[in-house]
Order: structure tokens, then C-alpha cells, then sequence
RNA sequence: GCCUGGGUGGCGGAAUUGGUAGACGCAAGGGACUUAAAAUCCCUCGGAGCUAAGUCUCUGUACGAGUUCGAUUCUCGUCCCAGGCACCA
């Protein structure tokens, strides 16, 4: 009989279906667990890197569900997004066409490739049945002022005809379109009031110790705590005051001007009417008109302009100019800044293009320094001079003191800043979720009535051809009436950032059918936190921080009762693979290439780095492809196999061929002897064996001791294979040389086969249901309980023990396990190899580890 | 610059608490079976050296020190790679 999983893969994956194998009901009296991996952007077609996510979360999930918890292993569809309305244009169809049509044709696919889900929970972001819970909670963070509306500057992306949260932009550019620089724009935008749970999120962040460390310090990053100062300059002729933020008020003595952020509004109010003014205003202007990130990298020359104005330091009461600066930033700490040009690089650049003073107020502690003799800012620790009170000491430690001076004085506190922004989440798209407010004349911005939701995207509309959104052209939506007075009104044509949606997506799964408001605490409270989440490194700070806020948000409403979403987090790497190009035809996808050349020039092609699979550079592996070829466990076993998850994964198509020819093997060690296996049952550890057949039998439990271990505390899957593949080689071996042929030894070669069909199973379900079934059971391998190990069965009589000398191994031998240390030792003195190591010199010390070796000091 | 990872054969990777470095797989080479091929099975496989034969010797986990009877593993320093943050006051 041939393995053909084509074939077996449809059966069993038709069998679970039918059965319900798959679904989760809430059972208090079972132990839950919840297992996620980060659901898919409905492309129209999966990709190796879903592969690799889901395959790691079905063998997690197929395993604890063996091991008797109640699993809750759902899949549903991030379904907004721009790529629907790119495609909608092109095919000139409709987004939610094609979505829907995409969500299919990927379902079938992710069905093949036998994941247990629980597919009667699947969700769709895009449903109005959920996006209308999505728009309840905004309208409650309206009434709490989590949500509101500002104009300001943001982010905008020429591609994306949208604005874009801070978190979106990389390196400048759109996260989306890596080669779309972002522009600054001033317009009116919703944002979500992320900053207010800033302090909490950054507090767990120490309370995670289910989560990577890289993905922890990313957060901590992004947020961004500092503590410092503000400190207060009064401005000459005015009285008015100025706040600035610094981190460094044992500089405060040494501030010898300020400088704006060009943005600040504050800045035109004070130029106003001077002979400055023109100047001051073209400057802003100038500046603002460059990209944010030209503005603010660190190569861009320092620029400013004086406005004609002064403020006093207050420590010093002297008078010092106010600057506009470009590389002061508005939206961190208060916009300006003192600038102290002796002990900040940045702030000394800037006084040496425009001729400012400088006073040194931190000296080295071996040597003076002169300001005359400056060539840059010193940055160092240091004592404290012309600080007045503070002479002789320590900067650092007069850091407090300093604080608590300005603050006896009225001139400034104590506090802490945050890098961290409120999440910006307008985007000026059709395809996404509507922002559930009305814009009146008369009565400003008013909330949707709880009553009239969901505002729902209507879906009779045509896409425009420049890739805008059609809302701000569609009446029949825009037109409405004030819920207030009743007049004619307009609707927010805006939608959310789609990384709402999915904020908030795993507590729905425990409840997608509930319709009195968005989460059934009953169900949500058994079922979160999500035990183990699944997913790629690239949201570390996007979909992971944003949960984390919004999770916090539904937990105050009283939606659920956890803090944090995900308990246990794993980062899986990319699957990468070589690119391959062609002098003549660039990038090549593999089937262009044939024996190394080109398939249209003949021409010799170029085999560039490895780098993560992707379409640009078409070194791409179609996952439909090898399920063709192999089927759909191969695939998960070369995924697993190749390398432990949180690494990337160097594709390489021999080694799929290699995890083929090893389910072949495992195929044929039970089929080839499948009459005399089904003829006995399992040993069970009853009858005395020889030593041959002990062997066996305690290899098979030592592999399912490693087995275990491997899936339950690492994750590490490829370990676990390649113990399965030394039981396997094992069997084989042991068939090929096998002397009895007794029931008894049929018996434990049985239950070394079952063991090794059992402990694949989760990696490779369809071809081990099959042997299982053949095997001569009838229950599915899902409804059977893990195996355990018998720890007498890993008990040998002879131990192998390393003999070193001076720490090198001269020799191994094997001794009764029964033997003391003193026994061992002995025998280990007697070794005629260790002798001739020890050659007659002095034994000096001799360590005895018990079972594993002795090494002879000399 | 700061923060996090990481550096082991030709390659992917093992070595879990400091105790046999290179499990398992891929590639390569040799052999068996076959008319032949495929498939399968067996053997070799870090480097260098020595030998009639190896139960042989030396060396080896980026580099340099250190701790230890013993270090891929712990400590310090250096180099390199990847990712994140960065004119953040």
C-alpha cells in the first residue's frame, strides 16, 4: 500500500468536520485554554508565512487539546483595508466582492491544510455585525473624552490618500508603501487616547513574562518615559509664560536662549507686529513645507530664526533670546525647549552658527573648561559650577534638588514625558469602519444616537478612479439630520484605522453570535486572556500595543475583566528564501529558473541573498503548489522542522523532499509489518523483556519524555520531529535485525509505533489518523489523551559513564547502575586508557558525578 | 549613539541546571539491489597529523582574557551580524 496523502488529507480533514472535533464550548468544569494566532488580511491566497504561523498554533492546539483542556482555536478575517478598494478599482468590482470572494477561496485553502478551527466562530471585521460594537465602544470613549477630534499635524500618506498613526510611520515612510515618503499635514483627525493608559501599559510591560524580551523593550521604547523637568520662562514684556520640558535641569544655570518648535502657535502670537515677523513666518513656513523626516534627521543642518524676543532664565534672571529652531519638535514635551549650549550637542551646534553665549555650569572632576575653548558640549558627568547654590555638587545627584529649587519658586515641578502620541485613527478611506458621528452647523460634533447604529458603509456606491474614497461624494451617506436640532447635517466621512478592528477581534471570537452589545462577559470571562498568542515580529508595536490600550479601555467599561489580552506571546521569523535574477528579466520566480539559467534567455542567472518570501522579489514558494506535490503534511513538517519558530525559516525545497521521504518512512515502518502489530495489543510494561527489547522500550518512552518537553516548554518543534525520527530509525532498525519474534516483541515494537504515530500527530494529523486508524482504532487520534511516560521504563542497568583526565575525555565506560560514586570511582582509577593518561603522576582530586562521568585531577 | 537579540561543520540546526560539541535532517562521496534508472537500504562525512591497524594524537563553538577539576553554556573586554529607537531636550 502506497502513502498517497492526497488522498487521506481530504478524508480526514472531511472526517473532524463532520464529527465537530473542532469546536469549543465554554465547560466551567474543564480547564480552558486559548490559543490564537494573529488572523490573515483576506489577499485571496495564503502564503508560506501563514503557513508557518498556523501550522505552529495547530500543533500547539491539537496538543493541549490531547492533553485535556477545552481549546479555543478560532480564525476569522481582517477584512478592511485598502489593498480591497485598489482591487475593486482595477477589477472594477466591488471591495466587499472581492473580500468576501477572497475570505472563500482562502478558507478552502486553510481547510486543506487541515488547521482545527473553530470555524463557527470565524468573524469577518467587515460585517456590520461586528463594526457596529466596534462604533458603540467609540461613541463611550467620545463620552469619556477617550476619543475626540483635534486639528493638527499628522501624517500623510500621498498612496495611501490617508492619514497615518504615528506607529505606521517607518523611517519616514508609510509602512505600507515603504517607498512613499510621509508629508506633514494640518488637518482635523480622531484621535484614541492611548496616553492616558500610557503609564499602566509600560508598568505590565514588567508583568509579562510570557512575552520575548525584544518585543517588551520595543513597547517600553516606543512609549518612551523620561523624567525631568518643566521649568517656566517669563517672557520679557509680556509676562506671559513659557514651559519647557527638560530632562536636564541641572543645566537650568546654564540656559542661555530658547527655541520654538516652528509649529507652535505661541510664536506667531509673539512676533506679531515686530519688524521680525516676515522673517520669523517665512521661516515656518520654509521648514514645515519639508517632510518630517528630511525636518528631523540628524544630518539635517540646525536652522533657526530669532523672533526679536526675550524671556527670563529663572534662575539666573537674565535675559535670554527666543529662537525658532528646526529640530525642535512640537509634539514632544511642550514644543520649546531651554537650550544650554555648554552641555547639548545639538544646542551647542546651534550656538556656534548664530554666535550665542555660552556658560559652562558642569566642569570635568579633574580639569576646568573654558567656554572660549569649547569644540563641543560636554556631556559627561561632572561637578556643578556658577549654579549658585548648587557649586561642588554632583550633577546628577542635584538633580532633585534643582527640581524642588524651581518649584519653592514657582518656576517649574517635577514631572515625567511621554515619547508616546495618542493614536491618530481617522483615515480618509471607503473601506473601513465609519466614524459614528454627525458634524452640525449649529450644534458641532455630535455623537451617532446609540439607537442608530450601525452607521453602516453603504455598498451601492462607485469607487472612484483616483483611489479616494467615494464618502465625501455620496450624498445618500453624508446627508443626515442633527440628532440634536434636527437640521440638515453632515456625517464624519472618515473611517477608523483598521488596527481598531482588530484590537478587540480575539474577545469576540468567544462570543460572535452575541447581539445585546459586543462581548458576552460570561463567555469572555472564561475564555480570556488569550493563553498563547501566534504571530510575526512586525507588530510588535502596532497591533500588540494597541490591544493592550483597547483591552484596557473595554476592561473599564466592564466589557471583561482582564488587563492584558495575551498572557503568552511568540514572535515566529519570516520564511525567507534566495532570490534568483536574470541579467536581462530581473527578479525570477522558481519556475522561471531551469538548471541554474534563465527559462526565456537561457541566460545564467544570479542567486542573490535570502530574504523574507515576498512577490516584489519573486522568491515566492506557492504553498497550493507543494500540497499539491506532497500534501498538506509534509508542508506543516518541513515548517516545523526547518528551524525553531521565533528564527526565521530558510526555505529550501530539498529539505521539503527530505520531510516527504520521512512520513514515507513512518508510512511504510507500520504499514510492512501492520499483520503482526494488529495482532498483539501495546506493551504495557508488565512482561520482562530481554535487553534488546527493553532498548526499544525505553527509547520509545525517553521519545516521548523529549517530545513533551519540547512542545509543552519551548515551542521547540524541530527537536521534537527529530526525536521522533531517531524512534523511527530506531524501529526500522530494529525490524531489520529482529531475532524474536514472539508476541512479546511484537508487542513492544506496537507500542513504539503507536507512540511515534501519536507524537506526530499534531505535526502531521492527516497521515497519522490514517495509521492510527489502520493500527486497528476507531476513535480519532484528537479524542485520545497524550501519552505519558513510564518512568521505570527509563531506567537502565548499565549506565554509560565519560572518563576524563585533567578535563579531557580519555574513555567511556558502562557500569551497573546500581554502582555507589566510590564503586564508579574505582573502577574509572582502574581504567587501563586512564592510566596511561595519569602515567604515574600523583592523582590529585577526582569529581564523581553521579551517572554521567569522572574526571581524574593529576 | 542607546536598547534587544544573535555569532557552532559545506548548509538548516542540536547540546534544557557548567559535565561526551556537532543529535536530527539536507547536501556531498562510496557501496548494495536493478538490464538500467528511480525508489530503498548500508557506510563515510569539523579541521590537521600519525599509523600495519585506531579503543590513536592534537586542535576546534567570532576573538582575547578570567572563574572552574571541567566553559558552546558563567564573568569582563573586543569584533561582527540582525532588529528596534534616535536632533526626544
Amino acid at each position: 500500500m502506497k502513502y498517497e496523502p492526497q488522498k487521506l488529507e481530504a478524508k480526514w480533514s472531511a472526517y473532524w468536520e463532520r464529527q465537530g472535533l473542532f469546536k469549543a464550548t465554554e465547560d466551567p468544569s474543564k480547564e480552558k485554554y486559548y490559543l490564537l494566532e494573529m488572523f490573515p488580511y483576506p489577499s485571496g491566497k495564503i502564503h508560506m508565512g501563514h503557513v508557518r504561523n498556523y501550522t505552529i498554533g495547530d500543533v500547539v492546539a491539537r496538543y493541549k487539546r490531547m492533553c485535556g483542556k477545552n481549546v479555543l482555536h478560532p480564525m476569522g478575517w481582517d477584512a478592511f483595508g485598502m489593498p480591497a478598494e485598489n482591487a475593486a478599482i482595477e477589477n472594477n468590482s466591488h471591495p466587499a466582492q472581492w473580500t468576501y470572494g477572497n475570505i472563500e477561496a482562502m478558507k478552502v485553502q486553510l481547510r486543506r491544510m487541515g488547521f482545527s478551527y473553530d470555524w463557527d466562530r470565524e468573524l469577518a471585521t467587515c460585517d456590520p455585525e461586528y463594526y457596529r460594537w466596534e462604533q458603540l465602544i467609540f461613541l463611550k470613549m467620545y463620552e469619556k473624552g477617550l476619543a475626540y477630534k483635534k486639528r493638527t499635524h499628522v501624517n500623510w500618506c500621498e498612496k495611501c490618500q490617508s492619514v497615518l498613526a504615528n506607529e505606521q510611520v517607518e523611517n519616514g515612510c508609510c509602512w505600507r508603501h515603504t517607498d512613499q515618503e510621509v508629508t506633514i499635514k494640518e488637518m482635523d483627525s480622531w484621535f484614541l487616547k492611548i496616553t492616558d493608559y500610557a503609564e499602566e501599559i509600560l508598568d505590565y510591560c514588567d508583568k509579562l513574562p510570557g512575552w520575548p524580551e525584544r518585543v517588551l523593550s520595543m513597547q517600553r521604547n516606543w512609549i518612551g518615559k523620561s523624567y525631568g523637568a518643566i521649568i517656566r520662562f517669563l517672557l520679557v514684556d509680556s509676562g506671559e509664560v513659557i514651559e519647557v520640558f527638560t530632562t536636564r535641569q541641572d543645566t537650568v544655570y546654564g540656559a542661555t536662549f530658547l527655541c520654538f518648535a516652528p509649529e507652535h502657535p505661541m510664536v506667531k502670537e509673539m512676533v506679531k507686529g515686530l519688524p521680525k515677523e516676515k522673517e520669523v513666518l517665512e521661516f515656518i513656513d520654509r521648514t514645515l513645507k519639508m517632510d518630517s523626516y528630511m525636518r528631523t534627521a540628524e544630518f539635517t543642518a540646525k536652522e533657526g530664526v530669532f523672533t526679536g524676543r526675550y524671556c527670563l532664565n529663572p534662575v539666573t534672571d537674565e535675559k535670554i533670546p527666543i529662537f525658532v529652531a528646526n529640530f525642535v519638535l512640537f509634539d514632544y514635551g511642550t514644543g520649546a525647549i531651554m537650550a544650554v549650549p555648554t552641555h547639548d550637542q545639538r544646542d551647542f551646534e546651534f550656538a556656534k552658527k548664530y554666535d550665542l553665549k555660552l556658560r559652562v555650569v558642569i566642569k570635568p572632576p579633574d580639569r576646568d573648561l573654558h567656554e572660549d575653548e569649547m569644540t563641543e558640549a560636554y556631556v559627561d558627568e561632572g561637578i556643578l559650577v556658577n549654579s549658585g547654590p548648587f557649586d561642588g555638587q554632583r550633577n546628577l545627584g542635584a538633580l532633585d534638588s534643582i527640581a524642588e529649587f524651581l518649584e519653592s519658586k514657582g518656576s517649574g515641578y517635577k514631572t515625567t514625558n511621554l515619547r508616546l502620541r495618542d493614536w491618530g485613527i481617522s483615515r480618509q478611506r471607503y473601506w473601513g469602519t465609519p466614524i459614528p458621528i454627525i458634524i452640525c452647523d449649529k450644534c458641532g460634533t455630535v455623537p451617532v444616537p446609540e439607537e442608530d447604529l450601525p452607521v453602516v458603509l453603504p455598498l451601492d456606491l462607485d469607487m472612484r478612479p483616483n483611489g479616494g474614497s467615494p464618502l465625501p461624494f455620496e450624498p445618500s451617506f453624508y446627508e443626515t439630520t442633527c440628532p440634536k436640532c434636527r437640521g440638515k447635517a453632515r456625517r464624519e466621512t472618515d473611517t477608523m484605522d483598521t488596527f481598531v478592528e482588530s484590537s478587540w477581534y480575539f474577545d469576540r471570537y468567544a462570543c460572535p453570535d452575541y447581539d445585546q452589545g459586543p462581548l458576552d462577559s460570561e463567555r469572555v470571562d472564561y475564555w480570556m486572556p488569550v493563553d498563547q498568542y501566534i504571530g510575526g515580529i512586525e507588530h510588535a508595536i502596532l497591533h500588540l500595543l494597541y490591544s493592550r490600550f483597547y483591552t484596557r479601555v473595554m476592561r473599564d467599561f466592564g466589557h471583561l475583566k482582564v488587563s492584558e489580552p495575551f498572557t503568552n506571546l511568540l514572535t515566529q521569523g519570516m520564511v525567507c528564501k534566495e532570490t534568483q535574477e536574470c541579467p536581462e528579466h530581473g527578479y525570477l520566480y522558481p519556475y522561471e529558473v531551469k538548471d541554474g539559467r534563465c527559462v526565456q534567455c537561457q541566460a545564467e542567472i544570479i542567486t542573490g541573498n535570502t530574504v523574507k518570501m515576498s512577490k516584489s522579489k519573486r522568491n515566492v514558494v506557492d504553498p497550493e503548489d507543494l500540497i499539491e506535490r506532497y500534501g498538506a503534511d509534509t508542508v506543516r513538517m518541513f515548517c516545523l522542522f526547518a528551524s525553531p519558530p521565533e528564527k526565521d525559516l530558510e526555505w529550501n525545497d530539498q529539505g521539503v523532499e527530505g520531510s516527504y521521504r520521512f512520513l514515507n518512512r513512518v508510512w511504510r515502518v507500520v504499514v510492512d509489518h501492520i499483520d503482526d502489530t494488529t495482532k498483539v495489543t501495546a506493551y504495557g510494561g508488565k512482561e520482562a523483556l530481554s535487553d534488546r527489547l527493553k532498548a526499544l522500550h525505553r527509547k520509545t518512552h525517553q521519545t516521548i519524555k523529549k517530545v513533551t518537553d519540547d512542545i509543552e516548554n519551548r515551542f521547540h518543534f524541530n527537536t521534537a520531529i527529530s526525536a521522533v525520527m531517531e524512534l523511527v530509525n530506531e524501529i526500522s532498525q530494529f525490524m531489520n535485525e529482529m531475532v524474536e519474534k514472539d508476541e512479546t516483541a511484537w508487542s513492544v515494537v506496537r507500542e513504539a509505533v503507536e507512540t511515534a504515530v501519536v507524537l506526530l500527530s499534531p505535526v502531521v494529523p492527516h497521515i497519522a489518523e490514517e495509521l492510527w486508524y489502520m493500527l486497528g482504532h476507531d476513535k480519532s487520534l484528537l479524542t485520545i489523551p497524550w501519552p505519558v511516560y513510564r518512568e521505570e521504563a527509563l531506567e537502565a542497568e548499565k549506565i554509560l559513564v565519560v572518563l576524563q583526565v585533567n578535563g579531557k575525555v580519555r574513555n567511556r565506560i558502562e557500569v551497573p547502575s546500581s554502582y555507589s560514586q566510590n564503586e564508579i570511582e574505582t573502577e574509572a582509577l582502574a581504567d587501563e586508557r586512564v592510566q596511561r593518561f595519569i602515567s604515574g603522576k600523583p592523582v590529585k582530586k577526582v569529581i564523581v558525578v553521579k551517572n554521567k562521568l569522572v574526571n581524574v585531577v593529576v
